[in-house]
DNA sequence: TTATACTATACAAATTTAGTATAGTATTAG
DNA sequence: CTAATACTATACTAAATTTGTATAGTATAA
């Protein structure tokens, strides 16, 4: 896995960025949506779940429900979708704790690994999920399966 | 804990740049350099020995031994520290594993992430620990313990 | 020769991440 | 109306990683 990444991001972003590429037209069931991103059903379902409270994804229940991208690809950020599902628990707690460093706050080396932090957050606020879209016709040969998109209304 | 960062990290750049504000004249017990940095014995011992064995760290044995910085603190990167303890590990797998991503590789995904990551490893590169060498002076006041450091040679 | 220090590896606890289960509510086609 | 499908919300378990400890040993020099 990547160094600065953990596999809920990365699975929060490829939702995301399929939707997107989905946006405005169509909606998908949480279940063809897991199986066409190779995601298991109940994470899926996890993660939407997230999506949905933070309001980057809009849901429709019933028989031909499903989920949609709630928000203009253009104006959702990487760092929205990262928040949604939980950044902020992993960022910063070191410099709030006290006796943690023997020198005084703050100091070079903690210092330089927040500002590296802050470029790297806002960098992850300027890019947009509509950068990250992707559709049916971008997938690997492999998978072969297509199934059926509903068309919203 | 930051982002990026994980304590092992902290601690290993840590004892560098303490060891960086004694070079080249004094060599420092393990013992004294845990305390002074409030990294335990034994995971102090762990790190020496990691450090050690990437070159970084030099030690002498016996009743007046203790450890120094083998290498000049200008030619020595934040990168090789952490190389040193175990950052290669967590690097870049998912690029590797197939199947992982339903997209064709690269997708844009991982290579933004990817550009992210060479970035903060070529800044981890060129940062020297001689920038955050520091010395007994620095500490917080409370520390007022002052264990005595033996002069080498 | 003994006290102190480093060497090397094995082990265990704690935390985080990843993934599953389940009981429930909502909607709509038929 | 009702049954099938889909989302809702939370609790739980398993796997992996990180963190920290233990221990038996080797080396050195006062």
């Amino acid at each position: 896995m990547l160094f600065l990444f953990k596999r809920e991001f990365d699975f929060a972003i490829r939702i995301c960025a399929y939707l997107a590429g989905l946006y405005p037209e169509e909606i998908i069931p949480i279940n063809s949506l897991s199986k066409k991103l190779l995601i298991t059903k109940p994470y899926t379902t996890k993660l939407v779940y997230k999506l949905k409270k933070a309001g980057i994804i809009g849901t429709e229940q019933g028989v031909n429900g499903g989920v949609f991208l709630n928000v203009p690809p253009g104006k959702l950020s990487l760092f929205d979708i990262l928040s949604a599902v939980g950044l902020s628990k992993t960022t910063s707690e070191c410099i709030t704790e006290d006796n943690f460093c023997p020198l005084p706050a703050p100091c070079k080396i903690h210092s330089f690994f927040m500002e590296e932090e802050t470029r790297l957050l806002n960098k992850l606020r300027k890019r947009k999920i509509s950068g990250f879209a992707f559709t049916d016709s971008d997938f690997k040969k492999k998978t072969s399966n297509n199934y059926s998109l509903n068309i919203k209304e």
